[in-house]
RNA sequence: GCGGUGGUAGUUCAGUUGGUUAGAAUACCGCCCUGUCACGGCGGGGGUCGCGAGUUCGAGUCUCGUCCACCGCGCCA
């Protein structure tokens, strides 16, 4: 089968983007309707040109050398040409010089020929460069600016791939000069021009074209743009004007090189992904609801009224069916959504690339994620080394405070509530007393005595107040000994032990955190990061890398008895007959990069009586898991492969690639924290009509739109 | 739901202790200008100071409410 797509692919001279729509145009004239198919334009193009004898030819030509490889070469069979020529030279020489005869022959004479006549331009701006000296190149972009000095105009002309100077002068055209002195910024001309070296002393060193100009000969302004509403490039522009009008946001550079990153990660990824043998697998977007922890976002039923679809938090329980039907290596791009309010890193709806394989280790299943994220990085121009340091979840927790640690610097906690056993203090020797619930750490700040006035402790001490913390103790490392309020509760040998082991030098201070283990971890994890920030001890060029494995299977619910699931409630735990449950550990890792949870994944349950266990542990009734997740246990009662896999936030790992303060420059159209779109306006009311025939009524006005 | 910051010309901002006709830059319009590249020069138009109350002789400025945007907390397993 030869259609335009592969016919394109085996010219000999790169084809103009226009092509396939300039085909489109033809087929029109030839009174071929557009909505016929590519194969179906080909051949109504090929009749007009009376090619359809080298069509016949291709196609048998074709057929024969796939037979043929088939045989020589079974599990390397493709219908690519591409590849036919890599795995087979003598058929792919022989079956090159065919194509180059007849079908290079075809386009010059017919094809490309049109193509060019219809073509609007013949270059990319910034694609223009000394060795086009001398060539007539027709142009398409907007005008990125105008300088008109009464005589000559000149005008920065744009496209994505950058800016070229083109020249009018009334001397060299006078038509076009006349035309030229109507032109504003961001005007859509299409041009044709000579290519010039620019005189001596007269070239932009800015530029990358800055050496040359076009002299134009040709101008038309195809179309005219009111005033921009606001200036292009300004970095000070308020972010919800941009929003409003996000397709002019877009045409700057730095966006269209941040979408271009992006969609090479994406293919980077999808490259890779299906290198190692994952087929991607699209999942439903009207679903029921997965029980993800989030809030849901709901579509009422029109043909069952009364009822929602949700739409997914994530293809969880999908990737694990596909599994159960034996696909055994699954991926997705996949969009998911949740209604929760939003943050600078977190969007109602997110990208994730999502990973699932069967027959599977942990150790397989990291393995994958190294390797496509070592792919995606290098796509993007960074390397990476792998395998990944790994920590486990409680040492991460007892070390950083949290689940997700920041290891491009250091600034551990230590352990200290063994030294406030037989204090004085009343409240911390209290707190001493239970070391299974409560924690006491200290953060040595090397040098941090001589860095942190007074004025910048109580600064400290107010941030972590904000997160529980009571208040911030603190002794500092004077050259005369230590200092600070809490030495006098401390024994001389608690000191001392202190001292080494903290290693205390001069210059440094500590910080002490007391209380419940949650609150206290929570704070001095967020006082690391506050205090490395401040100190600018992060190498923002660094990528640090860390695999946190080992999470326990529940945690209590706060204030309560009940258990929840830390990942979810299709992780396999390792040691589900421990008694205490807060034990059980699961087979569950996330992958941290920079203090940001990128991702994570886990070794799903595949046994039936495993996933019941949990669930009744979780509190979970049978009829409610029947109801909520009934499809997923009748899955598992027919030969359920053990399996598992991953996720990753695509979004957070494309700010952190192209280095933006916020998931809302990764994204090309975001909603607003209000989980608004200032471009569309949605969501916005509908018709009574609408939703009549949804049955459903509105119980209360939705807040008033008084703003407008 | 809560805390913080902000909202003045199309845009970015200034606006003193509450006091005359609310300014600047840029954009826009007009005129002039043949080597600029943030071109330049001269002139002009453009404001319900987010919205609504209140205090006051008088509010961009003070108070309260409200809306919008951003940052964070809660929430997001």
């Amino acid at each position: 089968m030869v259609g335009i797509a592969s016919a394109s692919q085996r010219e000999q001279r790169p084809v103009s983007p226009y092509a396939h729509q300039n085909i489109t145009l033809f087929a029109k004239r030839i009174e071929i309707a557009p909505q016929h198919t590519d194969h179906a334009r080909t051949h109504a193009i090929d009749d007009y040109l009376g090619t359809m004898f080298f069509e016949c030819a291709f196609h048998c030509i074709e057929k024969s050398f796939e037979l043929w490889c088939r045989r020589a070469k079974n599990d390397a069979y493709t219908t690519n040409g591409q590849s036919l020529i890599h795995l087979i030279p003598l058929a792919g020489m022989i079956y090159s010089i065919i194509l180059t005869k007849f079908c290079y022959n075809r386009a010059t004479n017919h094809q490309f020929t049109f193509i060019t006549e219809m073509a609007l331009r013949t270059h990319y701006c910034a694609d223009i460069n000394e060795n086009n000296v001398g060539e007539h190149v027709e142009l398409a972009g907007w005008v990125n600016s105008y300088r008109d000095h009464g005589g000559i105009i000149f005008i920065d002309l744009r496209d994505r791939t950058g800016l070229i100077q083109l020249v009018c002068d009334p001397a060299d055209n006078e038509k076009a000069h006349k035309i030229a002195s109507q032109i504003r910024d961001e005007y859509v001309l299409i041009v044709k021009g000579l290519v010039r070296m620019r005189g001596e002393g007269l070239e932009n060193p800015r530029l990358k074209t800055g050496k040359i100009e076009v002299v134009v000969d040709e101008l038309i302004i195809e179309n005219r743009s009111e005033p921009m509403p606001f200036t292009l490039g300004d970095p000070n522009v308020g972010e919800d004007i941009r929003l409003k009008y996000r397709y002019l946001d877009l045409r700057q550079k730095e966006m269209f090189e941040t979408f271009q990153l992006r969609s090479k990660a994406a293919i980077a990824a999808r490259n890779i992904l299906d290198k190692h043998g994952f087929l991607e697998v699209e999942t439903p977007i009207l679903t029921k609801s997965t029980p993800e922890g989030a809030r849901d976002y709901l579509v009422p039923s029109r043909v069952h009224n009364g009822e929602f679809y949700a739409l997914p938090q994530s293809p969880q329980l999908f990737k694990q069916l596909l599994m159960v039907s034996g696909f055994d290596r699954y991926f997705q791009i996949a969009r998911c959504f949740r209604d929760e309010d939003l943050r600078a890193d977190r969007q109602p709806e997110f990208t994730q690339i999502d990973v699932e394989m069967s027959f599977c280790t942990q150790e397989d299943v990291m393995k994958v994620a190294e390797e496509l994220l070592k792919a995606i990085f290098t796509a993007c121009g960074h390397e990476v080394q792998i395998p990944f340091n790994r920590i486990t979840y409680h040492e991460s927790m007892e070390k950083y405070g949290n689940d997700r640690p920041d290891l491009r610097f250091g600034l551990e906690l230590s352990d200290v509530i063994d030294l406030f056993e037989n204090c004085d203090n009343q409240i911390f020797a209290e707190i001493a007393k239970y070391k299974k619930i409560n924690r006491i750490k200290a953060l040595k700040v090397p040098g941090g005595d001589t860095a942190f006035s007074r004025k910048i402790i109580k600064e400290l001490e107010g941030f972590v107040t904000r997160f529980g913390a009571k208040g911030l103790a603190y002794i500092q490392v004077k050259e005369d000994g230590l200092k600070g309020p809490i030495l006098k509760f401390l024994s001389d040998e608690a000191i001392e032990t202190m001292k080494s082991r903290l290693d205390l030098q001069v210059g440094d201070i500590v910080f002490f955190g007391a209380g419940d283990k949650k609150t206290v971890l929570d704070y001095m994890g967020r006082l690391r990061t506050e205090v490395a920030r401040r100190l600018d001890l992060i190498d923002e060029n660094r990528f640090e890398f860390v695999w946190v494995v080992d999470f326990p299977m529940f945690e209590l619910e706060e204030g309560t008895l009940h258990l929840k699931a830390l990942h979810h409630p299709f992780t396999m735990p390792k040691n589900i007959d421990e008694e205490d449950a807060e034990a059980i550990e699961s087979d569950a890792y996330d992958i941290v990069l920079n203090g940001i949870e990128l991702g994570g994944g886990s070794i799903r349950i595949h046994k039936l009586d495993i996933q019941e266990r949990v669930f009744s542990l979780l509190g979970i009734s049978d009829e409610e898991a029947k109801e909520k997740f009934g499809f997923l246990l009748d899955a598992l009662k027919f030969g359920a492969p053990p399996h598992g896999g991953f996720a990753l936030g695509f979004d957070r790992l494309m700010m952190l690639l192209s280095k933006k303060e916020s998931i809302r420059d990764v994204i090309a159209f975001p909603k607003t924290q209000s989980a608004t779109c200032l471009l569309t306006h949605a969501p916005s009311p509908v018709d009574e009509a609408q939703l009549k025939e949804l049955g459903i009524r509105i119980r209360k006005r939705p807040k008033s739109d008084a703003s407008e």
